[in-house]
RNA sequence: GUGACUGUAGCUCAGUUGGUUAGAGCGCCGGAUUGUGGUUCCGGAGGUCGCGGGUUCGAAUCCCGUCAGUCACCCCA
C-alpha cells in the first residue's frame, strides 16, 4: 500500500530553504530600490515564449541549450533563457506605446538545459536593468553607475566591475585586416584567465588570418595593466587612428569619467581588455562583476551595449546598453561564505498562556503589530520550556509571557534581560526602544 | 551536450582482503537541573547503505544500468 511517490527535484533544479528564500527576497528588494533610485520602472513578460522568438539570438549555443517543445496546440515553445531577448522582442511589439529612452527593469527565473555546477542551475533569477533608446556613452556610464550601486547595496563583499569595449579589440583586428576573427579571438582570449597565456596563445594563432606573431601582440595588448590610465594608453597606442577601435576607447574614457563625477571609488571599476564575455549580441562596453571573495563561482552579474538586439523583430533600430545580476549565484556565494543572515524571525514570541488568556496574547500581539514591531503567538499550548526553546532556536530576540493580571513579563535572549511591565504599552515601549 | 569522480542516519564522516543484529560526533526528541531558552547530566528516536538489476552460499563493499551531485570541456548568472 505504501509505494509512495519519490520526493525528488530535478536536476539542476532546487528548493529554497526558508533561510535562503528569505535572502533572495531581500536581494531583490535591495536591487528594485537601487534600480528604481535610476529611473527604472519594472515590466514582465511570460516565462514561456514561441520558439522562434527565443532561438537564433544568443548564437547557437544557446539553442542548444533551450528547454523546448511542442505544446497540446501543436505550437513550438521554448522557457526563456534570458531577460534580455523577451525585452527586445517586448519592445519591438510595444514600441509605438513607448516613451524612449525606455529604462526597465526585470527579474524573474530562466531556464538553461546546461550541465549544473556549483553556482550554476538549469533554472535561476537574473535581475536585468536596461535602457533603450540613446546610442552614447553617457547610457553605458549609467549602466556602470546603476550596477556600481546595485552591488553596494546588496552588502555581499566587495566585488569588482570590469569593463571593455569591443570596439576596442575589433579595431585592432580590424587593423590587422583580419575583422572576421573577432569571435574566435574573443573567445580564446576569455580563456586566457582559467588556462594560461599558452593556450588561448595556440588557439589564436590557429584562427585564420592569424599568425603566431600576430597572437602574441594581440595577448600582449590585452594584457592587464597596474591601472586604467597606463591600459588606455596601451590601446590608444595600439589602435592608431581606426574609427572603431578609437570609439570604444573615447566611450570607456568618458564612462570613466562620469562614474567618477558620481562619486564612485576608482576601485570599484577596472578597464580590462582581456575581458570579452557574453552572447554574439554585444558590440559596444561589455562588463563583468565578481565576487572579490570567491571569484572562482563565476561571474555573479554581466551586461553591456547591444546595437541591434531588435532587430529581428522590427525594421527600427532599437539600440541599448543593460546589465544583469545573477541573484543566484550570489546566493550560492553567501551560502559558502555563510554570509547573508538568517532567516526571517519575527522580533517578539508571544507566549501561549493557555486557552482562556489567549485573547490577550493575540490583542498584545495586534499593539505590536500596530507599533511596527513584527510578531507571532505561539500557535500552541506547549510548555513555557519549549516555547522558549522555540524563539531561541529561530532567532527571536524576544518573548513575552502574558501574566495573569493583566502584566507583561518580558525577555530578551541576547543578554537573559528580564522586566515586567505593567500594561501592554509599556512592554511595546521597552522593546521598542 | 562530451569526459571524469562521488553518493552510508537531518549534517560531517567511520565502516578492515565481500561474512553474522551498519557505527561515531554534531543535530533532533524526552526527562532532571538551570527562577522562562542558550549550560550540565541522564535517556531515546532515527539508516530502503541514492535507486534498479547482476555476480556470489553471502555485498554498503565487486559488475552493469539509472538518478543526483561535484570537477573539466562547452558556455555562462
Amino acid at each position: 500500500m505504501a509505494d509512495f511517490i519519490q520526493p525528488r527535484t530535478l536536476k539542476g533544479f532546487r528548493d529554497l530553504s526558508p533561510d535562503q528564500a528569505y535572502r533572495r527576497a531581500n536581494l531583490v528588494r535591495a536591487l528594485e530600490d537601487v534600480f528604481r533610485s535610476h529611473g527604472y520602472a519594472p515590466i514582465d513578460t511570460p516565462a514561456m515564449e514561441y520558439a522562434e522568438i527565443l532561438k537564433g539570438k544568443g548564437g547557437e549555443t544557446s539553442d542548444k541549450e533551450l528547454f523546448e517543445w511542442t505544446d497540446k496546440g501543436g505550437r513550438e515553445v521554448a522557457l526563456r533563457f534570458d531577460l534580455t531577448v523577451p525585452l527586445a522582442r517586448y519592445v519591438a511589439e510595444h514600441q509605438g506605446k513607448l516613451t524612449f529612452p525606455f529604462r526597465r527593469y526585470h527579474m524573474g527565473p530562466v531556464w538553461r538545459g546546461e550541465r549544473p555546477q556549483r553556482g550554476r542551475f538549469r533554472e535561476f533569477w537574473q535581475c536585468d536593468a536596461d535602457i533603450i533608446g540613446p546610442e552614447t556613452a553617457t547610457a553605458d556610464a549609467e549602466i556602470l553607475v546603476l550596477m556600481i550601486d546595485a552591488y553596494a547595496a546588496l552588502d555581499v563583499g566587495s566585488v569588482t566591475i570590469r569593463v571593455n569595449d569591443r570596439r576596442v579589440l575589433t579595431g585592432m583586428l580590424d587593423k590587422l585586416g583580419v575583422l572576421d576573427a573577432a569571435v574566435p579571438v574573443l573567445r580564446a582570449l576569455d580563456k586566457r584567465e582559467k588556462l594560461g597565456d599558452e593556450v588561448s596563445r595556440l588557439e589564436i594563432a590557429e584562427v585564420e588570418g592569424l599568425t603566431e606573431s600576430a597572437a602574441d601582440r594581440i595577448l600582449d595588448l590585452t594584457r592587464k595593466r597596474a591601472n586604467d590610465d597606463e591600459t588606455l594608453a596601451v590601446l590608444k597606442d595600439a589602435v592608431g587612428d581606426n574609427e572603431r577601435g578609437l570609439a570604444g576607447i573615447e566611450t570607456l574614457e568618458r564612462a570613466r569619467e562620469l562614474v567618477a563625477a558620481a562619486g564612485k571609488p576608482a576601485s570599484s571599476l577596472v578597464i580590462d581588455p582581456g575581458i570579452a564575455r557574453g552572447l554574439d549580441y554585444y558590440t559596444g562596453i561589455v562588463l563583468e562583476a565578481q565576487l572579490d571573495a570567491l571569484p572562482d563561482i563565476g561571474s555573479v552579474g554581466s551586461g553591456g551595449r547591444y546595437d541591434d538586439l531588435a532587430g529581428l523583430y522590427t525594421k527600427s533600430r532599437l539600440p541599448g546598453v543593460g546589465c544583469s545580476v545573477g541573484i543566484d549565484r550570489l546566493l550560492a556565494a553567501l551560502d559558502e561564505l555563510e554570509a547573508g543572515g538568517r532567516g526571517a524571525a519575527p522580533a517578539v514570541l508571544v507566549t501561549n498562556p493557555g486557552d482562556e488568556r489567549l485573547p490577550e496574547a493575540f490583542r498584545f500581539a495586534a499593539a505590536l503589530r500596530a507599533a511596527g514591531i513584527s510578531c507571532e503567538v505561539f500557535p500552541d499550548t506547549a510548555k513555557h520550556k519549549a516555547q522558549m526553546r522555540y524563539a531561541d532556536k529561530r532567532g527571536i530576540p524576544y518573548v513575552v509571557t502574558p501574566d495573569e493580571g493583566g502584566t507583561f513579563f518580558l525577555k530578551r535572549l541576547s543578554d537573559g534581560a528580564t522586566r515586567t511591565c505593567a500594561s501592554g504599552a509599556d512592554a511595546v515601549g521597552w522593546i521598542a526602544s
